[in-house]
DNA sequence: CGTGCAACTGTTAGCGCTAACAATTTCGAG
DNA sequence: CTCGAAATTGTTAGCGCTAACAGTTGCACG
């Protein structure tokens, strides 16, 4: 049986090009380009990948009858033929937020620009759904994969050990990566942004981000906080918690408690702009001038950064940077010069404007 | 190569989960479960889509195959013979912008509850690079494709209709669409801002946006404005417009200009929040109160909306909820009871906060 | 002129999966 | 029991492309 019912015109095919008739439901395919061509399908798909394997003339007749046909390579079949989907997926904590959006277009635009497609998950800060992604990703067979952070389930190390494809962690570092790495030091962040406080004169330092109870990246800058805290002879930071993502709404009742339970605190660094944000307003609500009364200090350099006021100092992180160095470093391993696994440490920045 | 390189522990691999000699480098196949469950392939095939069709006893023991292999259907594969990729393409301007950012979020979370992956493409707000997109989807054979706008290139119309498959354009409404349509009107919410200008007794509007060769989102704005203008018998509005991509950073020169050239400006109304931003450092600038000299309305509500100072008032858009629609409306059509085309009206709404 | 080699083109055999149909088994009703 | 339908499983033939190899042609060279 003929999948490809012709059923469209009376008279067979008319139509030069583009009329109205020519539309038909199921797109050319390389036998009919060949067909046309006079050829095998073989020269026309060197014809379109190698066309200088092909004699001119040829490639000549090739080109037209493709233009004519407006013919198409399916991808999913080359990819089925090649093994190379010359797709590659990212899995970020949200899109929500400008910097990991624009880590995914560092990504984007270096990979579409070597011919691959991004394909982009968002885990909403969540292991599980991490794990999730990765298994449908692999299903898909993408032939590399990002993901934002070095914390990820035993499931998901599991799944990315049995199917041994190029992988990058970022936005993080670690001594024990899975394949590459390309990120900054999250501990070193912490230090840096206790250190900053500690230059201002503050004594009484807190920090808001999420439960540190598998160590996240939000739990590393704690714990660079607290190092620098013990260093500088500060009391232990304190501390308030967000449960679900990170988002502002929650950071907010979060802050109140803690300002209620140490009103002392004269210095706040939030795991995110997002919280702190939240925090701005909270400490409004309480009558604190920031940052006379308290600094608050940022993560992320958000859009939203420069246009809080008083606007936040913040941590700024190379996002885009981030991403195309990432995708670079996969390429280099699938075009691959036998490149191995890359470890590249981009740095950060403490933003000054006036929240801190 | 092997892409595993030890290098960091001195003992090698410690490995309680999946020993090390585990892992294979290519992932099981359908046929290797089949042989290890000891049935066909076929049946291995039903019991992972269709386990009711399959008794009990075998369903168990193709489970315990999977399990112990590790197998992941390649989807490709499995997209090959169906003719269905599962995969659903997305074209939004930019990802580096809150609310497509929620859009992409809607649609996403949509279909990947459908078990549906998305694919997602930024255009940069220009038509070419959304044709190479779309020609890029297309050989990817998606299932379906979302498009921001309902302008586009003639030759993503031309290549849309000899594909022939499921199309939702957002984040606007025509009269002729090429599939479905989900969004709401740019033309009404122009007039809205314009009303909105007129109720507070101002007499000399200007609008900031893309240049509205051929009509695009921001000029179908600019066309509502004007009109209430028109009927409300007030000057015509005078215009400044950026080139590329509505970026904060050649709006505030713009503005700048618009406003020397116009003194008596006292209304202005921007094509997006990231304009409106610019715009508010723009009056500053000149040392223009904002809103009691010039007000000041933004479109899209991003995030930064409600965090400038004086902070944004915008007109708002479901973002989020246009991508679910969106979603919905094609998911419907794909695994289909036959719906055809859809056209929904979101609407929108002004968030009233301190600009006007 | 044969020979050898480069340049070009064609043939064959899948990639890993599933639609469509065929074959077999099971089982209740008669 | 017997028969037919339902339930379960298997067989065959691709989906649209490309790797690998096998021709075929043209042409320089001795």
């Amino acid at each position: 049986m003929s999948r490809r019912t012709a059923a469209l015109g009376t008279s067979g095919e008319p139509a030069p090009l583009g009329s109205a008739d020519d539309v038909r439901s199921t797109p050319a395919r390389l036998v009919e380009v060949a067909r046309l061509a006079g050829v095998s399908t073989m020269t026309v798909s060197r014809a379109l990948r190698r066309p200088e394997q092909v004699a001119p003339l040829t490639l000549q007749a090739v080109q037209s009858a493709v233009a004519q046909l407006g013919y198409l390579p399916d991808s999913a079949a080359s990819a089925m033929a090649t093994r190379r989907s010359r797709i590659i997926a990212a899995i970020v904590p949200t899109l929500m937020n400008s910097v990991y959006a624009s880590t995914v277009h560092g990504l984007a635009s270096v990979l579409r620009g070597a011919g691959y497609e991004l394909m982009i998950g968002d885990s909403g800060y969540d292991l599980q759904t991490e794990t999730s992604l990765v298994r449908s990703f692999l299903g898909r067979r993408v032939d590399a994969l990002v993901l934002t952070g070095v914390e990820h389930d035993d499931a998901t190390r599991e799944l990315l050990a049995r199917h041994d494809l190029p992988v990058v962690e970022i936005w993080d570092l670690t001594a024990q990566p899975i394949g590459s790495v390309v990120g900054f030091s999250n501990v070193a962040a912490g230090r840096e942004a206790g250190r900053y406080f500690a230059q201002r004169g503050r004594r009484h330092w807190a920090f808001l981000g999420s439960r540190p109870g598998r160590e996240g990246r939000s739990g590393k800058r704690l714990r660079g906080l607290r190092e620098t805290a013990r260093a500088a002879g500060v009391a232990a930071p304190v501390t308030a918690f967000v449960e679900d993502g990170m988002s502002a709404s929650a950071g907010h009742a979060a802050v109140l408690a803690l300002l209620d339970a140490h009103p002392h605190t004269d210095a706040l660094f939030c795991a995110n702009d997002a919280l702190a944000t939240a925090a701005l307003r909270a400490a409004a609500d309480r009558g604190l001038a920031v940052p006379a009364a308290l600094s608050i200090l940022g993560f992320g350099d958000f859009d939203v950064a420069a246009h809080t006021s008083p606007a936040l100092t913040t941590v700024r992180i190379p996002g885009r940077e981030i991403g195309a160095s990432a995708a670079r470093v996969l390429l280099d391993q699938l075009d691959g010069n036998g490149h191995g696994p890359t470890h590249m440490d981009l740095g950060f920045e403490i933003v000054q404007r006036e929240s801190a």
